[in-house]
DNA sequence: TAACTTGCTGACTGCATGGTCAGCAAGTAT
DNA sequence: ATACTTGCTGACCATGCAGTCAGCAAGTTA
């Protein structure tokens, strides 16, 4: 009897889709990288139909794309603005909050990000432009802004690390790098970061 | 007239294949990548037939695997053999030999390495696990001796440093990443690494 | 030079998968 | 109710490519 006819079959989302997808779709390029992952999977993941993500995104490639930017800017934007309002000296910016961050990024989603970069960036320079654009040459300002206030207060000597900013995050990806392949291979990342920022703070103390 | 009838159409070389055929994969992933490269192209670069490279390699995933190991098996070999070999005070070598080697990193091929591996690494765990006993592990153990001599020579403290030699070579991960990404965009890659080991020696320095 | 071995070719197959589209049904207006 | 719009489905197509194999010809033996 109560046969409860016709339940139905989708419910029309228009607005929550797109959200819905790059999240899918992040989580299959997580697990199989770009090119290991089928859009039907992708689709399956968001609980649609595969016509249905090809009317959001025009290609797979654009998915891509999407992904990147989802996952990245708000971090970015976050962190930026964080920065920014720090009224912490140098030292202790250095050692606080910037080395709380970089502890925190091997392990969270921009590791995957930086893999999919690696891997398909070649076939992507506009992807590649963007990520430079958003996000590493800000990080970099980011970076040089707060040495050379250091140098400017009297807290540190002017030395090549101010045209290196670079210096003070590259162990980071090197973790990142680290866990992404041998994750299972002993590593105490914490530790190798904080005894690299202490071992910069030395370098460039007054 | 002089039709120089039936020109050879190939010639036997058995031997030869095997390293003609790496190289040639070894190009063409270097410019596409793994996944998109097709056989055919490995093929057509080392001049040879689609069928005669399944002759020499069961798969396309075999191939890959050759390809890692010819280029970074000789490497390794000739690095370690030159560093054991090698007289040279703690202080001197890290400045020296080490840093020269630093340098030539990001250039060479292994950042296509890199590159493969990061890319396909998770869907080919036994390479990596090659890569770990063969490369990376070997590598850290060079420099954790190196370390250690110094230590025990008076020339340098006992800091963390010595358990953590990665953090030595941490910033040529992160310059060869650098370049493979933003091969455009300017970095002295030289002078970080220099900075960097005159700041690691400064650190540990007795 | 004839018989034989085997390195090598290239056409072919099967399948995986990116992308399309005609039509259906959820929601809306009247 | 009825007509209309549009988010959504799923079957379908086209293509690209890993892997196969029957046969050919380069080299070898007698």
């Amino acid at each position: 009897m109560s046969q409860q006819r016709s339940q139905r079959r989708y419910r029309r989302r228009k607005h929550e889709r797109p959200d819905e997808i790059t999240a899918a779709a992040f989580a299959a390029f997580a697990e199989h990288g770009y090119a290991a992952t089928r859009v039907e999977d992708v689709a399956r993941r968001a609980g649609i139909s595969k016509g249905l993500m090809y009317l959001y995104f025009k290609t797979k490639e654009e998915l891509f794309k999407a992904v990147v930017r989802s996952v990245v800017l708000p971090r970015v934007n976050r962190l930026e603005a964080a920065i920014e309002s720090s009224d912490l000296s140098a030292e202790a910016f250095l050692r606080g909050p910037l080395l709380e961050l970089m502890k925190q990024l091997p392990g969270s989603p921009v590791g995957i990000v930086v893999r999919l970069l690696v891997a398909e960036g070649p076939k992507h320079p506009d992807l590649v432009e963007y990520y430079w654009d958003k996000v590493a040459s800000r990080g970099i300002g980011v970076l040089r802004r707060v040495l050379e206030r250091g140098v400017e207060q009297g807290e540190f000597r002017r030395t090549a690390v101010n045209e290196l900013p670079q210096l003070l995050i590259a162990p980071t990806l090197f973790a990142l790098l680290f866990k992404l392949l041998f994750g299972d291979k002993p590593l105490d990342t914490d530790r190798l970061l904080e005894t690299h920022i202490d071992m910069v703070v030395n370098y460039i103390k007054a």
